[in-house]
DNA sequence: CGCGAAATGAGCCGATCGGCTCATTTCAGG
DNA sequence: CCTGAAATGAGCCGATCGGCTCATTTCGCG
């Protein structure tokens, strides 16, 4: 539980290898590595990792029906979508997919290892803001175990699953920025969402709020 | 280990109730009571906690003499005092007579949770700063023990012993502004410091820098 | 006797954070 | 149907933080 396996996807092999050097270097292990969409699926079986990193431009089928593919096959693993395209048409695509998170290609490795921790940890999930319809379809195919985690410890305190997110992210270090970018939402209502579990858990500020909240067993560093 | 016990020492029968509600809210448990100065080391000597709340202004022999005599009885038992006097000749003779801390009694429950904390754990020690010959002759008298504590994995991140000390205070949520007031150094100073933590651990920020540590095994959190 | 590391302290400045108020939308439950 | 909670977003502003450089003192080690 302490060393993080992931599995990683994608067809440069320069940019895997600086990844696995630059995840290993932070404590996790990749246990699986490939460049073709169309193996993704058969490699993640016999690897076993706990969170995925997909490219979005891969060969094959490409990463968006990899990764669909994936969470129909494997439901409950969660992938994590390191792309370099920014449009909303594309990360729409990857989260009705089921990743359950979206980088840029030019985050920081920080982000990438506190996006990954979470999304193994059941922190980071869910459609981010999508609108109507998209959104509870995208509920309702995968990313309902989110809604059944750890309310019990959570609810003791008052925190909404948002909020738990919010301080999984933040057990990681992640700013303001970081959290807007990690959640899809902006720097302002993760101050709002901040400012919330302020107030829940009695924290003057959000190193604090970690401490307190892994004292709670609401959050694990590690 | 999770559950800190400490023993408060007050002759204010209010403030020591409101002082053991305080800290068993946060999770601390008071084992022990008094308001006799001369019953001091007799108390802890039985109820054997793992950190102690002293007040200066006592009846019978004071808080500094009984905190001598505590640290004569029980070498190893961190005693912070806890007074509303911040003249430096009282800080000198507290610190001199064996205390780990020294906070005033305006400070915030936080920041008492955390000193306690961080006395307990070994990381609040030592003389503040003192000149010559009285800051050598306190480390030699107890505060020794701090010098080979865990240098061990610290030294794997090249941290010194100062930087162990910030780190754990930080992982009690610790702002500048609290480290300057719990080390008896400047805001600038510690501030110094964390800018090392940063460059050795490859943090971003204080929470960063807490995630990190807590992961290497340099400090823990509960 | 230097030399370097550690610890202390300071000034400056831009970035970030935290508190405050306010508004909108969605959604579940009475 | 309406109320309230949750989530989203914004503006404003002071406080804090983090990076940068520089200086001083102490101390151990060759």
């Amino acid at each position: 539980m302490s060393n993080l396996t992931t599995m990683l996807v994608d067809d440069h092999t320069l940019l895997r290898e600086a990844l696995r050097r630059a995840l290993e270097s932070e404590g996790m292990k990749v246990v699986a590595e490939t460049g073709d969409s169309d193996q993704v699926a058969q490699v993640a079986e016999s690897a076993r990792p706990d969170v995925v990193v997909m490219d979005i431009a891969l060969p094959g089928q490409g990463g968006i029906a990899a990764t669909r593919q994936l969470h129909e096959r494997l439901p409950g693993l969660p992938v994590v979508v390191l792309s370099m395209f920014a449009d909303q048409a594309t990360v729409d695509a990857a989260m009705q997919a089921g990743a359950v998170g979206y980088l840029m290609k030019d985050c920081t490795t920080g982000e990438l290892v506190g996006a990954l921790r979470s999304a193994a940890s059941g922190a980071l999930a869910g459609p981010p803001r999508g609108s109507g319809k998209a959104t509870s379809k995208a509920a309702a195919t995968g990313t309902a175990w989110l809604s059944q985690s750890r309310c019990s410890a959570a609810e003791a305190h008052g925190l909404t699953r948002r909020e738990l997110q919010i301080l999984h992210l933040l057990a990681n270090g992640a700013s303001n920025d970081a959290l807007g970018r990690a959640l899809f939402i902006s720097t302002k209502t993760a101050k709002n969402h901040l400012a919330h579990i302020y107030g829940k858990l009695g924290a003057a500020n959000r190193t604090e709020a970690v401490a307190k909240a892994v004292r709670a067993g609401l959050v694990a560093i590690g």
